[in-house]
RNA sequence: GGGCGAAUAGCUCAGUCGGUUAGAGUGCUUGCCUCACAUGCAAGAGGUCACAGGUUCGAAUCCUGUUUCGCCCA
C-alpha cells in the first residue's frame, strides 16, 4: 500500500497531474450522440490579459461545473479562447511603439497590424497558460481566437446578413467619441461618473431692440457651435421671444429662438442653448427644427477653425476657461453655480468622452432585442440570481441602436465596399460586392476603413467557436450550450447580445442558464484594481497555498450572486481543509494494510452504529451536494463537503473506528470499518474533485480505486436507502453524552491524561440497552472508563454531573473537581434550561396559540416543556447534592 | 432622478415552507505536542438578527416606511 508523506506538496502534484491530464486527452470532448452534451463557452479573456482574481473566481466556478458534469457522464466541452480586444490591444502596441519613438502612423496600417499580430504571437495568451495553473480543464485542442480566419469569416457573414436584412445602416449621428483613442464608442463603453462642476449662466442679447435671454450650460465651450436657443413652447416667460433672434456672444452669430417640448422649464433658467453637433439631445432638436450643425472640434478634442481664430487649435478644456474669461470680461457672464453632473469617460483609457458628430455604422437593435427579451422572460433562458432579469429587461426595453464602427486598425474590418461614385454594399469579398452591385469585374472598389466593435465579434462566440456559419457536427451537437458563467458587468456588452445573435443567426438561444458571479473585492470591500495595488497575483497565491486551496476558498466565499471579499490569507481555509483531507487519507492508508475492497464479500460485513451513521451522513451529503450544484450554490457545496469530511468523517468516524483498527474484536468488525472508511473517503474524493482537482487525484491514485483518473470516474449518486434518521438520532445521543463529558473535563481543566470514570443512569430500558452496546464509543472519544450503566445508579458524593435527555451522567472526580466551578457550571445549565422552559410555558399558556397553531407544533412544544422540566429537576437535585 | 441589491457574533458569511436553544469559518479565552493532522484536538465566551411600524397564536424570515452602504441606468 502506498504511504503518503507527512505533508502535501501542492506544487509538485499540480504540475504532475495537469500535464498528465492534458497529455492523456482527458479534457477533450467529441461529438458523441450516445451521451447528453454539456458545454460551457469560456468568457474569452483579452489576449493582452493577465490572470487576476476575477478570472480566478469566474474560471474556478466554470471548472467546477465542467468537472462535475464530466464525472456525471455527460459529454463535456469547455471551450477556451481569447478575445482580440480592439482598443486595449491597439493601445498596448501603440504604447510599445511610443517607447521606441514610433507612432502607428509612421508604420502605416498594414505594417502596424502585422506588428500587433507579432505582439500577439509573442506575448498574447499568457492567460491561457495561467488558467492551466488553476487547473482549468478546458479542451485546449479547440482553443479559439476571435481574429482566427474562420472566426473572422463568421463575423463578416453575420454583418452581411444583417446588412442585407436592412438591420445595419450607416449615418451621421452624435456618438460617444474618445479624443485620446480617436474612435467612436458604444453607449456601453461610455462610463458615466458624477463630476463636481458648475452651471454657467450666460447672457444672449436679443438682436432686435433690447432684452436678453439667459441660458444655463455645463459646457460653455460648446457655445461656439450654438445654432439656436430653445425654450419650452408653453413657458410663459419666453413667449414673446419665440421666433426672434439673439446674438451669440464672442462670435456674434445670430441664433433663432425656437420652441421645443424637450426643454425642461425647471432646469437653470428654462432657456437652453442648442449645439446640434455636440450634444445628442440638441442634435435631435436640430433635426426637428432644421438647424445647422456646426462641429467646432477636431478628432483629438481640440477646437477647429469653426470655433474661430481665437480658439482654433486650443484644447477643449483650455477653451472652456478662455470662453468663460471672455464672457466675464464682456459682461455676458451672469453667474456661476456649483453643479454636479454626470460625465462620460472612455472605458479603456478614462479620458472624458465627447459627444461628437461623425459618420458611423449602426445595428438596429429593436428587432433583435424583442425575441431576446422574450427568451429570458419566458424562462427559456434562466438567470442566476433571478433579479438580473429586471436589469436585463429594462435595458432591452429602452435599447438604442448599437454603434459598431471603430476608427481603429486592429480588428475586423467592416466588410463594406464602395465604388468610386459612392455606391456601396456589404459582402464577403470584392467579387461578391461587384456582383451585388451589378458592376463589371474591373470596377475598382475600396473597403471601408473602419473596424468593428470587438463585441460585434464576441456576440457570435457561442456560434462561431462551434463552426458557424458552417453546419458542423459540433454546432449541431453542442449548440445551444448549457451554462454561461460570467460577471454581471458585461450583461449588456456580451450576454444580451449573444442571446440576440443566437436567436437571429441560429434561431435558437445560445445557452440555457446564465450564472452571474460576483466581483472580487479586497478585504475592505474595494474593487480590486491595478491602480489601488490591492489585487494579489493569483499565481503567488497558488505558489503559497496551492491551486486547490485557492479554488476551494473562492467557492466557499462566493455567496450566490454577491461580491466576494477576498484576501490572500483567507486561503488558509482551503489549505487547512486540504491538509485535513490529506492527513485523514494518510491515516487510513497507514491502517488499511493489504485491504482490497474489490475482494470483499459485502454480505459478510457487519455494520455498527458508527458505520451506519457514517453512511447515512455520507448519502445525505451526496444528495445535498447534488442540489447545491444544480442550483449553482457553490458555497453550499463547499460547506456540505467541509461538514462531511471534517465534521463527520474526521472528527467522529475515524475516531470511532480507531479501536477497531488498532485492537479489533474480530476480523469482520475490522474489515467492515476498513470497508466503510475506504468507501466513504473514496466517495468524498470524487465528490470533492470538481472543486479540488489536484489533491483528490493525488490521493485517489494511492487509494484502492477503479479507473484511470478520478476526473473521469463517476460522480457519486445518493442512495437514499442509507439515510436513516433513527440511526442519526441514536448517534446524536452518543455525541451529546460525549460532549457533556468533554464539557465537564474542559470546564474542570482535566487534562486528557487524567483518567476519569463515568456512571450513566437512565430509567429508559431501550436506551440503557443501546448505551450498553455503544459504550465503547463514549469510552474512546470522551477518554473515560464507564463503571456503571443502570437505572439505579447512585450519584457519588463528590461528582460532576450532567443531564442528556433521559440520561444522567456522573463523573466522580474526588480531588480533581472544584466544587465552586461545578456549582457555577450547573447553575449555568439550570438558567439555560429555565429559559427554554419559560418559553414553552408561555406559548402553551397562550389560548390563541393552543387554538390556532398546528397540532405538530403544539405537540413539539409540549414535548420541549416536559423534557426541560425533567432536566431541570435533575439538575437542581444534583446541585443541591453538592452542598 | 429611476431601478436593483445588501444590512445576522469583533471580522467574513449561512439560515429552505413563518415555529431552530439563530449556525459555520476566522479571531478571542482556557486546556492539550492524545501513536493522521499544532495547517491540529477539546472546551468556552461572544447576538436588541440596521431602525420604526404592521400582519400573525408566533417574525431574522412576510408587508410598509426610515437610515446606511454598494451597484446599474439616465
Amino acid at each position: 500500500m502506498n504511504e503518503l508523506s507527512k505533508t502535501y506538496d501542492p506544487s509538485q502534484a499540480e504540475k504532475k497531474w495537469y500535464q498528465h491530464w492534458e497529455k492523456s486527452g482527458f479534457f477533450r470532448a467529441k461529438v458523441n450522440p450516445s451521451q447528453e452534451p454539456y458545454c460551457i463557452m469560456i468568457p474569452p479573456p483579452n489576449v493582452t490579459g493577465m490572470l487576476h482574481m476575477g478570472h480566478v473566481l469566474n474560471n474556478t466556478l466554470q471548472d467546477i461545473l465542467i468537472r462535475w458534469r464530466r464525472m456525471q457522464g455527460r459529454e463535456t466541452l469547455w471551450l477556451p479562447g481569447t478575445d482580440h480586444a480592439g482598443i486595449a490591444t491597439q493601445n498596448k502596441v501603440e504604447a510599445m511603439l511610443r517607447d521606441q519613438g514610433q507612432s502607428k502612423e509612421d508604420l502605416g496600417r498594414e505594417a502596424f497590424v502585422k506588428k500587433v499580430w507579432q505582439w500577439k504571437e509573442e506575448y498574447g495568451g499568457i492567460i491561457t497558460k495561467q488558467l492551466r495553473k488553476l487547473g482549468a480543464s478546458c479542451d485546449w485542442s479547440r482553443e479559439k481566437f476571435t481574429m482566427d480566419e474562420d472566426m473572422s469569416y463568421a463575423v463578416v457573414d453575420a454583418f452581411v446578413k444583417l446588412f442585407d436584412k436592412g438591420l445595419i445602416y450607416k449615418g451621421t449621428y452624435i456618438v460617444n467619441w474618445c479624443p485620446r483613442c480617436r474612435t467612436a464608442l458604444s453607449d456601453e463603453e461610455n462610463i458615466h461618473h458624477d463630476h463636481d462642476s458648475y452651471l454657467w449662466h450666460i447672457r444672449y442679447p436679443v438682436a432686435a431692440g433690447s432684452g436678453e435671454v439667459i441660458v444655463a450650460t455645463t459646457r460653455p465651450e460648446t457655445m461656439l457651435g450654438d445654432t439656436a436657443v430653445a425654450v419650452h413652447p408653453e413657458d410663459e416667460r419666453y413667449q414673446h421671444l419665440i421666433g426672434q433672434t439673439v446674438i451669440l456672444p464672442i462670435l456674434n452669430r445670430e441664433l433663432p429662438v425656437i420652441a421645443d417640448e424637450f426643454v425642461s422649464r425647471e432646469f437653470g433658467t428654462g432657456c437652453v442653448k442648442i449645439t446640434p453637433a455636440h450634444d445628442p439631445n440638441d442634435f435631435l432638436a436640430g433635426k426637428r427644427h432644421n438647424l445647422m450643425e456646426i462641429n467646432v472640434m477636431t478628432e483629438e478634442g481640440k477646437m477647429n477653425a469653426n470655433a474661430g481664430s481665437l480658439f482654433e487649435g486650443m484644447d477643449r478644456f483650455e477653451c472652456r476657461q478662455k470662453v468663460v474669461q471672455l464672457l466675464e470680461e464682456s459682461g455676458h457672464l451672469v453667474k456661476i453655480e456649483p453643479h454636479k453632473h454626470s460625465v462620460g469617460h472612455c472605458q479603456r483609457c478614462d479620458t472624458i468622452t465627447e459627444p461628437y458628430l461623425s459618420d458611423q455604422w449602426f445595428i438596429k437593435m429593436e428587432p433583435l432585442a424583442k425575441p431576446a427579451l422574450q427568451a429570458v422572460l419566458n424562462g427559456e433562458i434562466k438567470f442566476y440570481p433571478e433579479h438580473w432579469i429586471k436589469t436585463y429587461q429594462h435595458w432591452m426595453e429602452n435599447i438604442r441602436d448599437w454603434c459598431i464602427s471603430r476608427q481603429l486598425w486592429w480588428g475586423h474590418r467592416i466588410p463594406v465596399y464602395y465604388t468610386p461614385d459612392g455606391a456601396y454594399t456589404a459582402a464577403h469579398s470584392e467579387e461578391e460586392a461587384r456582383q451585388k452591385l451589378n458592376l463589371p469585374d474591373d470596377t475598382p472598389l475600396t473597403q471601408d476603413e473602419d473596424v468593428l466593435d470587438t463585441w460585434a465579434s464576441s456576440w457570435l462566440w457561442p456560434l462561431n467557436t462551434l463552426g458557424w456559419p458552417q453546419e458542423t457536427n459540433e454546432l449541431n451537437y453542442f449548440y445551444p450550450t448549457s451554462d454561461l458563467v460570467t460577471a454581471a458587468d458585461i450583461i449588456f456588452f456580451w450576454v444580451a447580445r449573444m442571446i440576440m445573435a443566437g436567436l437571429e443567426f441560429r434561431g435558437e438561444i445560445p445557452f440555457k442558464n446564465v450564472y452571474f458571479n460576483g466581483i472580487v473585492r479586497d478585504g475592505k470591500g474595494r474593487k480590486m484594481s491595478k491602480s489601488l495595488g490591492n489585487s494579489p497575483d493569483p499565481l503567488d497565491i497558488i505558489a503559497e497555498y496551492g491551486a486547490d486551496a485557492l479554488r476551494y476558498t473562492m467557492a466557499f466565499l462566493t455567496p450566490i450572486g454577491n461580491d466576494v471579499l477576498f484576501s490572500a490569507e483567507k486561503c488558509e481555509l482551503g489549505r487547512n481543509f486540504a491538509n485535513k483531507l490529506w492527513n485523514a487519507s494518510r491515516f487510513l492508508l497507514m491502517n488499511l494494510g493489504d485491504f482490497d475492497p474489490y475482494q470483499v464479500d459485502k454480505d459478510q460485513l457487519a455494520y455498527t452504529l458508527a458505520d451506519e451513521w457514517m453512511l447515512s451522513r455520507y448519502h445525505r451529503a451526496v444528495r445535498a451536494l447534488d442540489g447545491a450544484l444544480e442550483s449553482f450554490s457553490f458555497t453550499d457545496a463547499t460547506r456540505t463537503l467541509y461538514d462531511l469530511i471534517w465534521g463527520n468523517f474526521c472528527d467522529w468516524y475515524l475516531e470511532l473506528i480507531k479501536s477497531r483498527l488498532y485492537n479489533p474484536q474480530n476480523e469482520i468488525d475490522q474489515l467492515t470499518a476498513k470497508y466503510v472508511a475506504w468507501q466513504v473517503l473514496e466517495g468524498c474524493l470524487r465528490l470533492l474533485h470538481p472543486i479540488m482537482p489536484f489533491i483528490t487525484e493525488e490521493i485517489w491514485q494511492k487509494l484502492p480505486h477503479q479507473g484511470e483518473t478520478i476526473m473521469r470516474a463517476p460522480y457519486p449518486k445518493a442512495d437514499t436507502t442509507f439515510i436513516d434518521p433513527a440511526i442519526e438520532a441514536e448517534m446524536d445521543r452518543i455525541q451529546a453524552i460525549i460532549s457533556a463529558i468533554r464539557n465537564i473535563r474542559g470546564e474542570m481543566n482535566v487534562p486528557p491524561s487524567k483518567e476519569a470514570e463515568v456512571i450513566l443512569k437512565t430509567e429508559n430500558e431501550a436506551i440503557q440497552q443501546l448505551l450498553e452496546r455503544d459504550q465503547s464509543y463514549i469510552g474512546d472519544l470522551a477518554k473515560v472508563s464507564i463503571s456503571e450503566i443502570s437505572s439505579k445508579a447512585q450519584k457519588p458524593h463528590m461528582a460532576a454531573s450532567a443531564v442528556v435527555g433521559d440520561i444522567e451522567l456522573f463523573i466522580p472526580l474526588e480531588g480533581l473537581i472544584d466544587l465552586n466551578k461545578e456549582r457555577e457550571r450547573l447553575e449555568k445549565e439550570i438558567a439555560k434550561t429555565k429559559t427554554l422552559l419559560d418559553r414553552a410555558d408561555k406559548k402553551l399558556a397562550n389560548p390563541n396559540f393552543v387554538a390556532k397553531a398546528p397540532v405538530h407544533v403544539i405537540e413539539a412544544e409540549k414535548k420541549k416543556q416536559a423534557e426541560a422540566m425533567e432536566i431541570l429537576v435533575r439538575l437542581e437535585k444534583n446541585l443541591a447534592d453538592l452542598s
